[in-house]
DNA sequence: GTCTATATTCGGATAGAC
DNA sequence: GTCTATCCGAATATAGAC
């Protein structure tokens, strides 16, 4: 792996578990077992890094959901594999996580890929929904971008109740929660 | 206003835009309109003055959520008007906000308001869909308690979403879809 | 109770040698 | 490309005067 490749993968972890504000250049450096020279070789900054490094993120947050809603099955039973996907809920969302963050939310550079990812995730879950109402397996009473809005809402305040209680129990009936709602769309 | 009621409003106010990480001493004195030694004087230190604000933040929310919820109307009304609620969407929500922060999350004394409010308005959601559901308002077939887990990380995940946007939108369709979900339990 | 002075470490970077 | 030295201000206090 390059040098490169083990800052941004490094400050994506640590924009993980600790956010912008509370990740320094120097604990990226160690994380990655880089020098300070070398890191200011490479990149500009922290905030160029941390625009690498959450690209990176966007782009294999994005690769893993689009598996789950093109699973096989119904629309109904793609959401309900995004939903259910298996995930280190106490850690939280590696994109939605940045929401919080007004430095990130400041730089159009920073927030560019968080707002990307929304974006196409909620588009995603929209088409399903509308899809599965002209298919006739869901009643067309809810409308598809309200209804994909709350579901992608549900995981990420999922993971805030989650991390809130200090267990991934609120996260997992949140989710039974949605499902239970939608799957009382179903017209089979 | 005494000179504690000041640090601890100051503390509110920057705790909720900025977070505790990135929070100084010296930005709340200077909020605050206060002295160095005088606010070493009132308070412990940061994570003191922290503890007092966010009891006193998870304390008001509570009281504007319960009046919500006991508005006049159906447990579906009661609901629909917590999720109506006027709210400074891109602000976020003060004590939701907090739990992505690992210094608040492993603080014990930090964390408690968070994980208590959470607890309180999940169940008093909760009470509602089953006093819906004995009333026959409400159908019978989803869960109270994960219903109400779920209604509350819209509210939460909805935040993400426009701050992740830019712009309340995201919030008011999460809001709406899931509205439109619980209408359809309605029997009337 | 409040003020000013002082201390230590960290954050975020630049400069220049190798 | 990488390393070490250096810089300046901020973070988070403590000490002691008033």
């Amino acid at each position: 792996m390059t040098t490169q490749d083990r800052l941004i993968e490094s400050t994506q972890a640590l924009l993980w578990e600790r956010g912008y504000v509370g990740t320094s250049p120097k604990a990226i450096q160690q994380h990655a077992g880089v020098g300070q020279g070398s890191m200011y070789h490479h990149f500009a900054g922290k905030p160029d890094l941390a625009a690498a490094a959450l690209r990176r993120s966007a782009e294999q947050l994005r690769g893993v959901a689009a598996a789950d809603l093109s699973a096989p099955g119904s629309a109904y039973d793609r959401i309900a594999a995004y939903l259910r996907r298996d995930r280190d809920v106490l850690r939280g969302c590696r994109i939605g996580r940045m929401a919080q963050d007004p430095d990130v939310i400041a730089d159009p550079e920073l927030r560019a890929p968080v707002e990307e990812t929304f974006d196409w995730l909620r588009a995603r879950i929209a088409e399903l929904v509308a899809e599965g109402q002209v298919a006739g397996e869901l009643a067309p009473g809810v409308d598809p971008t309200d209804t994909a809005a709350a579901v992608v809402a549900v995981v990420q305040g999922g993971y805030v109740l989650a991390r809130a209680a200090g267990r991934a129990e609120p996260f997992e009936q949140a989710v039974r929660g949605a499902l239970g709602l939608l799957a009382a769309q179903r017209t089979a």
